[in-house]
DNA sequence: TTTAGATTGTTCGTATCCAAACAATCTAGG
DNA sequence: CCTAGATTGTTTGGATACGAACAATCTAAA
């Protein structure tokens, strides 16, 4: 965006249409430029890194989670990638169709299923990852090291009072 | 998230994965914990003001794009509003469906296509914004009044360095 | 032991989103 | 005036995401 208007002339229409209301413009800015940041940064990453690869961005984030924690259960991959257990069946298909990862049941309750990386998973990822947090340091760049670990506590506090007591 | 592993527990596991790697965890933070952000507040915006009058995301944002600027090619919605051409197509359709905006060709160029808000839209988005904004107060509560500026400008600048030069 | 209820992963139907192909229209160079 | 190329909105085909329904499994109370 930026896109074919200024940003000055986009704050006057702003200010026009909600004259009279009674309306947090500090709060405003907090949340629009969250939304036009996660977008930006997630295009940005999806086609420096992850395009070359394939890979849809819940791809890498599955991938992630089941690198990071060896043995998983899908329930608890859901819950932190962040989305439903209906998308990530799609997801996990797709990854062992690629042979990156691999589904077993759990001995101890048969309702579970354990995922766990191939070692073609790993080798993905400890090429890709680098690459990926390569750019997540371009991307942080963007603030000086004063305003880094506020940002990043800021947007973890705002997390923690917004997220739902949760379910899938 | 938050869900089945604390955070020490996660870092922990994080740290083991990535010893030896070149990881710059700063920027690491700053980028996932946007998305967390982005993620749990869109889901908390949709439930608590959206939902009520069956909106999407899209929808509300294009809504917005439109009630601001009165009279507005697509073009510059699609911008706007940081989703493709062929998004809007149907967001614009299923508004139009509801009586909320209408579309006319411009009589200066016969490719380009006009929107503008109906009388029911504007209404719509009256009763609608003020309880939006309600919320978005309540997200950025999180923040203290010395942070929230400092994060919103950082939101900002992120967004400057990683969008594209752009295009649909 | 039996059984009603809870939990989990998958399937199914539906909504959303995008890139590529397309038709309509405009622009610029001859 | 003509026409090749650029631009715009729509259509199309396919990927992605979710809620609800479902079957398998576990849990707990009788």
């Amino acid at each position: 965006m930026a896109g074919a208007h200024t940003l000055r002339e986009t704050e006057r229409h702003v200010d026009e249409r909600l004259a009279g209301m009674d309306i947090d413009f500090q709060a405003m800015a907090v949340t629009s430029n969250l939304f036009r940041a996660a977008s930006a940064v997630r295009n940005h990453l999806e086609r420096s890194v992850l395009a070359a690869h394939d890979l849809s961005w819940s791809a890498f984030v599955v991938l992630w989670v089941v690198w990071i924690w060896e043995n998983i259960e899908t329930r608890e991959i859901a819950a932190e990638a962040g989305f439903s257990k209906a998308t990530l069946t799609g997801v996990l298909n797709t990854l062992e169709k690629r042979g990156y990862s691999t589904r077993k049941r759990s001995k101890d309750d048969g309702r579970l299923v354990i995922v766990s990386m191939t070692a073609k998973g790993r080798k993905l990822m400890e090429q890709l990852f680098p690459l990926f947090n390569q750019q997540e340091q371009f991307v942080a760049s963007a603030l000086n090291s004063k305003a880094q670990p506020i940002v990043a506590d800021g947007l973890r506090k705002i997390t923690e009072l917004t997220e739902p007591g949760q379910e899938n």
